[in-house]
DNA sequence: ACAAATCAGACC
DNA sequence: GTCTGATTTGTA
């Protein structure tokens, strides 16, 4: 009899699977979890195939420990997504594999369902007479009739009912019995839709009618257009037909807002999220329920898109633009393109939803790839769009940043009693330390970059790597003590304004203000309650929230994405200056943004005036065509890692030396990256570029599998295919 | 001449 | 990634 062999997928970084004996396992077993011999330790995989055959001498080859669950984790769908993505970003297929498996699955343990006790209605207990004024007992009544009742609810939780429910309990007229842990807390209230607006109505229909097809399509709104209506209603209409809801979200502290949208929306679904924040057994918990079918909403940041989700029939990406959508370590994928392929090969309609999409999202939607649906107007119709004057830094004279024409207008607003906000995308008290008399200046001893000065904690601290000490006396070069802060961060701009502005309130909102846990969550109530005049924020005040009293948006210095080697800076600029405008008068009052400048006549700020991303979307990808910038272009970037980038370079140009000859393709030279030392390694990069998307692909394929074959002791490298940044 | 450090390659 | 045996390098 032939021996049988299955071939499993490691978690290793090399671009193959290995082979094991496997006498008790069928076809039925492809995409199960199996624990394997490998070399002196055990490991988990996955079964990626069942045969008779295999390269390896077969009385060499080792048997599978065991295998794990009932049968399949994941799906043969799942299993062609990943396989697709390990091809199209060069990243070993066992990696791949197990990298879509939540944390706990990697671990040589059964999986268990969390299953609670509930009360049910027993055959007695539905035909049981109440009184007609015992109101709580009929309410209690009611609730068990339209179903199970957890005892995590909080009704369930109430002395009075739960008294109640020993009683019938004892009378018969309800049954405890075992069932699914829910994901959530049910929801006592819901929400009920408010009516769509015409546009809102059209972009819907269009996505309804798209059911069991795929088709892509763009939905571009303004700020505060009532895409989230949108995607609800769209939801609703894929559940009502049976289906199933992905939802992927940016990486930002909006998740549970938009979570607790959902919920009170669809209150009896059950809903799973995934995120980074949650714990692994939560993570497992809501990774299980949507690969069973049981959660019908799956809510989630970009690893969630390699959920398996059996009843799948709908896909939305908010805020698709968004740059947490790149994974930026190990398995290099972007989310949002893996879930176009998820769609197209699921055959369903995926949504992607941007105020200001990613120019390739545009371009795709211009060429007809992609569908476009517009949503011009402000859903709450009273909120018009803001204001946007230019503040020329030419002719007014800045007072620690501040202009006056900004001063005054945060003064109106102090008067008004209505809220501004300061924008600068630079935290801590001052980004360099000069000593004024030799010129030195503190530098990261880790990083090729500057320490920044947090004069609260007395320290000088490194953004890049978290390497931190005290701010020294004098100058360690020249020994001078004239060593000055020098440049403006938020902590700096908030002593400045508080002295500008004695008696107003204000409140700094940046990554070590919110540090504490739940402190945002606080910071955001005292904004909602008018305890803050003045908020001093970072991008992180940008994204998405909404303050119904501010109405005054002021910005910096936001001029240095404009001379940014960085092709993709000035989109990253209009598109965060029109996420912070949108801040400014979402409700009833009109808002202001200030934009102080030295270049007022620069096409993004006459264009962000206009509100018009249309018109600098065209202006850029006119400039990108001409300089042959993606989406004209396609590219690929060999990274290379080592304790000297001599040697990281070295690598680089022997592994283009390697590189097979293809006239479509560009190969440039090995380059230091923009920040080469950082946390102690130092970096090099090989850009790749081709018209030609299948070509690149080809060649890609050919190279990467030679330069696996390099030996790189020392060195480490990767392949980052579609780089968001170089 | 020996030990320590580094490297190349297997791991199924 | 981790481990191992082979090879190079450092030091007495």
């Amino acid at each position: 009899m032939l021996p049988i062999i299955a071939q499993v997928a490691l978690d290793l970084p090399v671009p193959r699977l290995f082979d094991y004996l496997a006498p008790t396992l069928t076809s039925a077993d492809v995409g199960r979890r199996v624990c394997v011999p490998f070399g002196r330790k055990t490991l988990i995989g996955i079964v990626l195939s069942v045969g008779h055959n295999t390269e390896h001498p077969i009385d060499r080859l080792k048997a599978i420990s065991h295998t794990l669950d009932d049968g399949a984790i994941l799906s043969a769908e799942i299993r062609k997504l990943l396989r697709f993505c390990s091809d199209y970003y060069h990243y070993p297929l066992g990696a791949t594999m197990l990298s879509a498996l939540p944390t706990a699955l990697r671990k040589d343990q059964p999986y268990t369902i969390k299953t609670t006790s509930a009360w049910q209605l027993t055959a007695l207990g539905r035909t049981a007479e109440l009184p007609a004024r015992a109101h709580r007992q009929r309410a209690l009544h009611a609730l068990l009739a339209d179903g199970q009742l957890h005892p995590t609810s909080t009704l369930a939780a109430t002395s009075g009912y739960r008294n109640l429910l020993k009683q019938w309990l004892d009378a018969g007229w309800v049954s405890v019995h075992l069932t699914t842990a829910p994901l959530n807390n049910q929801t006592t209230h819901a929400d009920t839709p408010p009516a769509l607006n015409a546009e809102q109505a059209a972009a819907l229909a269009q996505i309804s009618a798209a059911a069991g097809q795929f088709i892509a399509f763009l939905l571009h709104g303004v700020t505060g257009s009532g895409k989230t209506e949108v995607y609800l209603h769209a939801v609703a209409h894929a559940l009502a037909q049976g289906g199933q809801a992905l939802i992927l979200l940016p990486e930002i502290n909006l998740t549970p807002q938009l979570t607790g949208v959902f919920r009170a929306r669809f209150p009896t679904t059950e809903i799973a999220t995934l995120n980074s924040g949650m714990n692994d057994g939560d993570r497992l918990q809501h990774w299980l329920a949507a690969s069973t079918g049981r959660a019908r909403i799956v809510l989630g940041t970009r690893l969630a898109v390699f959920t398996p989700m059996p009843q799948l029939a709908l896909i939305i990406i908010d805020e698709e633009h968004d740059s947490s959508f790149y994974q930026q370590d190990s398995l290099r994928y972007a989310a949002r393109d893996v879930a176009i392929i998820r769609a197209q090969q699921r055959n369903i309609p995926i949504v992607l939803g941007s105020a200001t999409p990613a120019l390739e999202t545009w371009r795709n939607a211009q060429t007809g790839r992609y569908q476009r649906l517009s949503l011009t107007q402000r859903a709450v119709s009273a909120a018009t769009l803001p204001r946007i004057q230019l503040i020329d830094l030419r002719t007014q004279k800045c007072d620690a940043g501040i202009s006056p024409a900004l001063s005054t207008a945060i003064q109106q607003r102090l008067d008004l009693a209505q809220q501004s906000l300061v924008f600068i995308n630079r935290r801590g008290y001052a980004p360099t330390l000069i000593c004024r008399a030799c010129g030195w200046n503190a530098g990261c001893p880790r990083c090729s970059a500057r320490l920044v000065v947090h004069l609260r904690d007395k320290q000088l601290r490194c953004h890049h790597c978290g390497y931190a000490q005290r701010v020294p006396h004098a100058c360690p070069d020249c020994g001078n003590v004239d060593i000055s802060p020098t440049g403006l961060g938020t902590q700096r701009l908030e002593e400045k304004l508080q002295q500008q502005f004695p008696t107003a309130r204000v409140l700094r909102i940046d990554r070590d203000s919110t540090r504490r846990k739940d402190s945002w969550t606080t910071m955001q109530q005292q904004i909602r309650a008018g305890e803050v005049d003045i908020l001093i924020g970072t991008q992180l005040l940008a994204k998405g929230h909404d303050f119904p009293n501010l109405t005054l948006v002021g910005v910096i210095d936001a001029d240095s994405a404009l001379y940014s080697p960085d092709f993709r800076a000035s989109e990253r600029l209009f598109s965060q200056l029109m996420q912070v405008s949108g801040r400014a008068g979402r409700a009833q009052h009109a808002g202001e943004v200030l934009i102080q400048t030295e270049f007022i006549t620069h096409p993004l700020y006459r264009t962000l005036q206009q509100h018009d991303y249309i018109g600098y979307a065209k202006t850029l990808l006119n400039e990108r065509r001409s300089a042959s910038f993606p989406p004209f272009i396609h590219q690929a970037v060999l990274r290379a890692e080592a304790e000297h980038v001599q040697d990281a370079l070295a690598f680089l140009s022997e592994a283009k030396a390697l590189a097979p000859i293809n006239e479509h393709i560009n190969l440039f030279d090995p380059t230091p990256a923009a920040l080469t030392r950082k946390a102690n390694v130092e970096r090099a990069l090989l850009l790749v570029q081709s018209p030609n998307r299948r070509a690149l692909q080809g060649f890609l394929q050919e190279w990467i599998s030679s330069v696996y074959k390099m030996k790189a002791s020392t060195l480490r490298w990767h392949l980052d295919v579609d780089p968001w940044e170089i």
